[in-house]
DNA sequence: CGCAAAATTCAAAGCGCTTTGAGTTTTCAA
DNA sequence: TTGAAAACTCAAAGCGCTTTGAATTTTGCG
């Protein structure tokens, strides 16, 4: 059925040799030869075996994860929609993946195993935490790879790929003060992870810019999910001093606390106003609320897919793209935001 | 650094043949060179060459997943949290994943080329329509398969795992009617899956084995999320005969119906009941609900996870499972239910 | 004991591709 | 025209595993 190398160089009366360097982009292969191989490669339907492939360059042609199944994150819609990103780009290269579901005290060994089987030629990190160690041991392990986020407390000499979290919070933070907010609060994700830490230090670098300071009891870390945005704007909103503003770290975070300030009987974009980070999930768009939400806008599927670029482009040593990344995001005002309510 | 078969079966003074059989079960091999081979695995940290294995045996050792790129269903929770599961199988037994994104349109193509392709061994197939035929193809396709779910209008006569989505609305319809309840409505899933379907219809059996017949402007069906549910919920309160209670397709779904319930100002649980099914979302756990709510529960995860183990089963011809599964689902009472409100 | 049958073990032939090192043919300046 | 360089093409050797078919050793029974 099937044809492989062998038959479709007999067919073309050329040497193995030479239709897999026509294949491959040699350039010692006439440019007529060449196209002989590429129309008979079309009237046959050949297509390499993988396997025999890999076995011969020594590359698996597969990028491993490692999925973390802490509490909250594996199934986190984040994660899947990275991974529509990540495998929307990998099969356009034929890449696999293989999915390592690890526990997070797991996870470094289990990285070690992923890597020293050979069965993926780079990896992928997410999730970074502080002063994450796995970095460290990605460096030591001889395989590419690239890290979604960046540590912090550490130097950056590793490729990476991360949103410029901290720009992000400090402008929508300003623009609330520019609109004459002074209590603005922030419901964050997990208060480990970097992409956290760098949302809340943009955040109150704007204040201080502006004289104003961070109150600690209007700043909530907790798993992104829309009973947490919940339960966190429903305690703001008890205060005795509400925040007449909140930022919320994703849009599902933003459902809960929408749903929190309704049923407070407050009214978003007069009453208080929301800014939400927007992953462009597109089960949740910020355009579909009741009220529009304003925005900080970076997709995490388009994060996913350039990952995945880099990733094979390093592996097959093609391309040639930049070491390290800082997406800007794109503040984009809807209806969630207005002047503060005067006192 | 890592030893190949060659170097093991000289370490031992064996032919490779006999390592390679020791290692792979066959019963032709003496016991206790059997442990020799297996204690100088355990030494070396011999591990088999993947790439070689797959084009010496023919077998690609990875599962296709044709992954939807329609709107709202890619990113799904729900995928995630499935996937997870198969995830956490797979690794087990070394397989990888080929994630093929596709748009709905292209599927079937999507399907003949992965298979063609000799990347994968196994297919799986998710979001059955009502008369599929995405299933017919996979028959024709001679390469093992299983279906999460099952179509209508054409012989189960493939394998599949599928939840009894019939019986839980059935069970949950019941429990309502026996609670009093007689204007019940239902937010469902999209409509064009089967699941839905089903569900639509166990909750009319209900309804009709108790002489009350279903109102078809309590029916709602959507993409599953809290904004739909949301949305749903809004315009059957605002009927004349408003429902007393309202099944939910899942628990995202409840959400937003939870937000609408609270935004009228009624009770959940009194002034209405609710029963969501319950897919073991991590994240969105039923008793962390305000209101705890009353589920019918079937793990999307362990499904997950039982289909990597029917196909890996399948693949290498070992175990015996079941071809056809239907799990039934447990309906759990929380607080979410209540007698009807007297008129 | 002797010999056929059963139990083990082995050498060697692929699996389908890439790549090395060696031709063979063309091209072009002298 | 000629010879060296440039441009192509090729045969063959792996990559690391499984598996076939044969060889060797053990076992069991007359």
């Amino acid at each position: 059925m099937n044809v492989n190398l062998k038959q479709l160089a007999e067919m073309l009366g050329l040497s193995q040799t030479t239709v897999s360097r026509a294949l491959n982009g040699y350039p010692e292969v006439n440019a007529e030869t060449r196209q002989r191989v590429l129309s008979a490669v079309r009237e046959t339907g050949y297509r390499p075996n993988r396997a025999a492939q890999r076995l011969a360059t020594g590359r698996a042609g597969s990028i491993g994860l490692v999925m973390p199944i802490a509490q909250g994150i594996d199934s986190d819609v984040h994660f899947g929609e990275f991974l529509a990103g990540l495998g929307e780009e990998s099969v356009r290269h034929d890449f696999h993946f293989v999915i390592n579901p690890s526990a997070p005290d797991d996870e470094e060994a289990t990285f070690k195993r992923l890597a020293a089987s050979g069965n993926v030629d780079a990896l992928f990190l997410a999730y970074v935490r502080a002063n994450d160690p796995r970095i460290a041991m990605l460096k030591s392990l001889s395989i590419p790879f690239v890290v979604h986020g960046r540590a912090i407390g550490q130097p950056a000499d590793y490729p990476f790929l991360d949103v410029d979290n901290t720009g992000a919070f400090h402008d929508a933070t300003r623009l609330l003060i520019q609109l004459g907010h002074r209590r603005i609060a922030l419901i964050n994700g997990p208060g480990n992870l970097t992409f956290s830490i760098r949302r809340l230090k943009g955040m109150r670098r704007a204040l201080e810019e502006n004289g104003l300071s961070l109150d600690e009891s209007l700043v909530q870390n907790s798993l992104m999910t829309d009973e947490y945005g919940y339960r966190a704007m429903q305690r703001f909103l008890e205060q005795e001093q509400p925040p007449t503003a909140v930022l919320c770290s994703s849009t599902v975070i933003a459902l809960g606390a929408v749903r929190a300030i309704n049923k407070a009987g407050l009214q978003i974009g007069s009453d208080i106003s929301l800014i939400a980070h927007d992953d462009v999930l597109p089960m949740l768009k910020p355009e579909n609320f009741s009220i529009p939400l304003t925005t900080t806008r970076s997709s995490l599927r388009a994060a996913g897919a350039r990952i995945a670029t880099r990733l094979i482009s390093r592996i097959l040593k093609t391309g040639d793209y930049p070491d390290q990344e800082l997406w800007r995001t794109e503040l984009i005002i809807r209806a969630s935001t207005g002047p503060a309510p005067k006192p």
